[in-house]
DNA sequence: GTTTTTTTGTACCGTATCGCATATAATTAT
DNA sequence: ATAATTATATGCGATACGGTACAAAAAAAC
């Protein structure tokens, strides 16, 4: 077993240094010069190791969703109360947004909205990875609304689709004011703000 | 007047041409080159009229944003009823978000929205255009929903700032699900939900 | 100890990048 | 006419880019 020269990276540390970058400045800003820096390995590596610029950013989008999904299983699925698990969900939410990298020393919004939709086009399956988490959240979203109402907790005549809809626009803009340098507390009402309007 | 020899190139169209490459790529995957093309010009006339690659990305950021201030002159503030007055808003940022470039063939969303925010660090007057649009939008929301509870059209308890926040948050998420390529149509609904639910 | 396998590190390739230097052309003012 | 002014066009130079070849190194397998 582990047959060959021992790997001297550990991946999950590379791809975390490779995350911070690509949080601060987009894909097509970052050179692969930052990244053998930011990963601690030299470029031969990485490609063996993740393949070739786009490869690592889809890596990294795709460990990103992963913590968002955890978030919302955490949260949603695991507190009773729907209003209470959204208002859990927008706090964490709003913890990750509202975080800084060392260079920065400014909050960086959230990885996939913030920096996805530039690359649309450029990268079509980036485009698709952006497109498969809107649909992801909007899902997750539904069902927690479609259970509550099942549960007597909603009203039977609250659209799940469309409240599903608005409260991811809540988390977009959450996302895209945090990087615009609105201050946490801020955040915080409008999350609030958008639970109990849309759920009243 | 005019003393030296005359421009060969429209300073409008030029500017047109630099925003569908700048909304299609983003600022820093668009090279010069490509903006040549685009402008119908050559570098260093490019240089003399309007400065380095950045100085042309927020030049068309201002022009962008001037075409959605008149978008809210004409709709929000010429329209009597604020319901009417957002819903023809959205349905004209919808129109413009759903808009295509000749080599996309798909919907480009907002440029401000879906291009801006990486490169919020990178170039921190980028991020203060974004922020400066933020708040712009907002406290034209926030004028309308206060002149429509001034004459009587909305409650007195609806919070002003926190639903103009939300109504821009609608304009967001459809500005990046419309990118993401999700149907105008679709794109309608979760407007409209979105004026009901937050003017009831 | 030799072979095999995998990673490392250096060095490199061809190309694309931005910004500018220089020379030419076209127009107005004197 | 001549000078002054402004824009155009070609093309250069230094750097940075993404990606890869190749040999040395470090471990396991034989």
């Amino acid at each position: 077993m582990a047959r060959g020269r021992p790997r001297k990276f550990d991946e999950d540390e590379a791809l975390n240094g490779a995350m911070l970058l690509f949080w601060e400045k987009g894909l097509s800003a970052t050179s692969l010069d930052d990244l053998t820096k930011a990963m601690n390995m030299n470029r031969p590596s990485i490609y063996n190791a993740f393949g070739n610029k786009d490869a690592i950013y889809r890596k990294v989008l795709e460990r990103f969703c992963g913590q968002l999904d955890e978030g919302m299983a955490q949260t949603l699925e695991a507190i009773p109360a729907v209003r209470e698990g959204f208002q859990a969900f927008f706090e964490r939410a709003i913890a990750v947004y509202s975080g800084t990298s060392p260079s920065t020393k400014a909050a960086m919004g959230c990885l996939m909205v913030c920096t996805a939709p530039t690359e649309a086009f450029s990268h079509p399956q980036v485009g698709e990875d952006l497109s498969a988490l809107i649909k992801r959240l909007d899902q997750g979203f539904v069902r927690r609304i479609e259970r509550a109402k099942e549960e007597g907790e909603l009203a039977q005549d609250i659209d799940a689709h469309l409240t599903a809809s608005l409260l991811q626009a809540t988390l977009q803009t959450v996302a895209l004011r945090a990087r615009a340098g609105t201050p946490k507390k801020q955040l915080q009402q409008i999350a609030d703000y958008a639970v109990v309007r849309l759920f009243s």
